[in-house]
DNA sequence: GCCGTTTTCGGCCCGACTGTTTTCAGTCG
């Protein structure tokens, strides 16, 4: 495996799932061979890079990291290269952890076929294994046979067709159908979603789903009339895994009811959560599982999720919660914000055309307030992108923002806007790279306030773009930082901003950090909304929205808000108007 | 390897499914 002291944190967590293979090839301890996976999975969840937490002597932040793969760290960081770690991986072939990416294909696996059929080169190995199965040739390697042959060329090529993980919505889209159809068979008494979807996790893998019915095999039968279904991949007394037409793995399980409760807690997960809960129960002699739970031999069920956590002691911990991040051990779980308790959202595009660069909104100001009065909110910030700074002089920007002032005050005192709801003057606008906002000073004067967030450069090194970001929010009529990240689920990587003092800037001046819905942003994400709300960081939850029928999609932001543990009182708008202004200066 | 309001030493989740076996290892979630 090649190292080099820019590793980011995709091949960082490639590095240690490499090094934890390579320890289990060779017979290594096997909870050092657990400690090494930890901290790839760690890797992966977490929304800074290494490297910067690194130079800022913050590893131990990192859950998984101790002294001594701190030490590694630090030594990779500066020299490109880890002693202990080329001994580790010394005499395996650097072919098999390429091999490994194939489904299907383990440590064990992968080491025997490249020692065994001569695999040397990584970048050749993948077509030269497939050519071999295809030839037959694959089955006079020990432990091998013909039907083996067949599963490594379908999981080769299952391995190039191998896709991003699905938008929660897509996923939440796609779960739906499936429901709808095993719904409609009398077998199925319960159906519903588990896993990362119902976690709500910002992207989803595949779909889990548990099934309560007293015929598991007829349950089952009936769901392989779904006719989205292109192979079965995997066929059990309890579970039935399937490739749909469009690629993606759907996994079902089937139990009867008197078990679902511990069916649903279990496969919900997350991993992390259920090895901690299970560690917990060990302490007080019990055993989790599926089934339920066991104490000596004799096995407790549960029909409910409810009465299992409550066997263990435990108050009921919803599932955007169950990811290792405290929710076991914490002497008190917190009333999550809910949907109702919204007022308003703060961020939605209209289709007053103040010349931007970016999207306009495809509504008016009438059929957005409709909307917004059809989810019972008090107010709504309309907030345009501001207008495009190539082809305007600043006396024409301003002209355009009093213009829109005009249009937006008419219509709060106008017979249209009967509904009472508070339509607020906002403006979405750009900071530029040098941390200036892209509207005059007497533009902004004319605002209610300002949302600030950058749409352009966002590959500034860690402290630029931190400064830049501070910059824009500083401005008195910047209240709320939109999508402060910039990302984009699987088209662009987060702007690698100091976390640490935006959250300090934010608390200091009163800043607002936005969660926004939009299915691709989901931004602020959900780890950094938690650090947010132990700080006591205000937070906004907003769609985004382009149009009125997506004010409903605020329901995704929050969920994100959710996951990161956050109650009404940590976003703003569940504040009734009249404090919303006042905590805003209005 | 990591980790700790019952521990700085002695722990570290639990099971389904498959293929090639002759009782189980490997992979996956």
């Amino acid at each position: 495996m090649k190292t080099h002291r820019h590793m980011d944190n995709r091949e960082l967590a490639g590095l240690f799932r490499a090094l934890a293979s390579a320890l289990e090839i060779k017979k290594k301890n096997r909870f050092r061979i657990i400690a090494y996976q930890n901290v790839a999975a760690s890797i992966e969840k977490s929304p800074q890079e290494l490297k910067d937490l690194w130079r800022e002597g913050k590893l131990d932040q990192v859950p998984g990291i101790g002294k001594n793969i701190a030490a590694h760290l630090d030594e990779l960081f500066q020299t490109g290269r880890v002693k202990h770690f080329d001994q580790i991986f010394r005499g395996l072939p650097e072919a098999m952890f390429k091999l490994m990416e194939v489904p299907g294909i383990g440590p064990k696996t992968a080491y025997k076929l490249a020692t065994k059929l001569k695999l040397n080169q990584a970048s050749t190995a993948v077509p030269r294994l497939k050519r071999l199965a295809q030839e037959g040739k694959l089955r006079r390697v020990e432990g091998f046979g013909e039907q083996s042959e067949k599963d490594i060329i379908q999981g080769i090529s299952e391995f190039h067709q191998k896709e991003d993980r699905m938008l929660l919505s897509a996923a939440s889209h796609l779960a739906r159908k499936i429901l709808d159809h095993l719904q409609k068979s009398p077998l199925v008494i319960k159906a519903e979603h588990l896993g990362s979807l119902r976690r709500q996790k910002d992207t989803v893998g595949d779909i889990d789903i548990a099934v309560a019915t007293k015929n598991p095999q007829g349950a089952a039968a009936y769901f392989l009339k779904f006719p989205e279904i292109k192979k079965i991949t995997d066929q059990g007394e309890k579970k039935v895994s399937v490739l749909l037409k469009n690629g993606r793995q759907v996994d079902v399980r089937f139990h009867p009811p008197d078990e679902y409760g511990s069916l649903v807690q279990h496969f919900t997960g997350s991993k992390s959560h259920n090895v901690k809960l299970r560690e917990l129960a060990l302490k007080k002699g019990l055993s989790l599982s599926e089934y339920g739970i066991k104490k000596g031999k004799s096995l407790k069920k549960f029909a409910s999720e409810e009465k299992f956590y409550a066997a263990l002691g435990l108050k009921y911990i919803p599932p955007e919660l169950r990811e290792d991040r405290g929710e076991i051990t914490t002497k008190v779980l917190p009333k999550l914000v809910e949907l109702d308790d919204i007022k308003g959202d703060l961020h939605v595009h209209s289709d007053i055309d103040i010349q931007t660069s970016h999207d306009l909104g495809a509504d008016s100001l009438k059929n957005l307030v409709l909307k917004a009065r059809s989810l019972g909110y008090q107010y709504l910030g309309v907030a345009d992108h501001n207008p495009a700074t190539t082809n305007h002089t600043s006396k024409q920007i301003i002209a355009i923002i009093k213009a829109r002032k005009d249009k937006i005050d008419k219509f709060n005192t106008s017979h249209e806007n009967k509904m009472k709801i508070k339509v607020l003057n906002l403006l979405e606008v750009d900071i530029k790279p040098d941390g200036s906002l892209a509207v005059p000073e007497q533009g902004l004067d004319l605002l209610d306030f300002a949302l600030v967030s950058i749409h352009s450069s966002f590959r500034q090194p860690l402290k630029t773009a931190t400064q830049r970001l501070l910059t824009g929010l500083s401005h008195p009529k910047a209240k709320i930082l939109a999508h402060p990240t910039a990302r984009m689920l699987n088209r662009r990587p987060p702007v690698n901003l100091d976390w640490d003092k935006i959250f300090a800037f934010c608390l200091k001046n009163h800043k607002v950090l936005e969660i926004n819905s939009s299915p691709e942003r989901l931004d602020l994400p959900d780890s950094l909304v938690k650090r947010a709300v132990d700080l006591g960081v205000k937070l906004a939850v907003n769609t985004d929205a382009h149009a009125a029928d997506q004010l409903g999609g605020i329901a995704s932001g929050v969920a994100v808000a959710r996951r990161g543990w956050a109650e009404a009182r940590d976003v703003i708008n569940t504040l009734p108007y009249a404090k919303l202004a006042a905590i805003l200066n209005l």
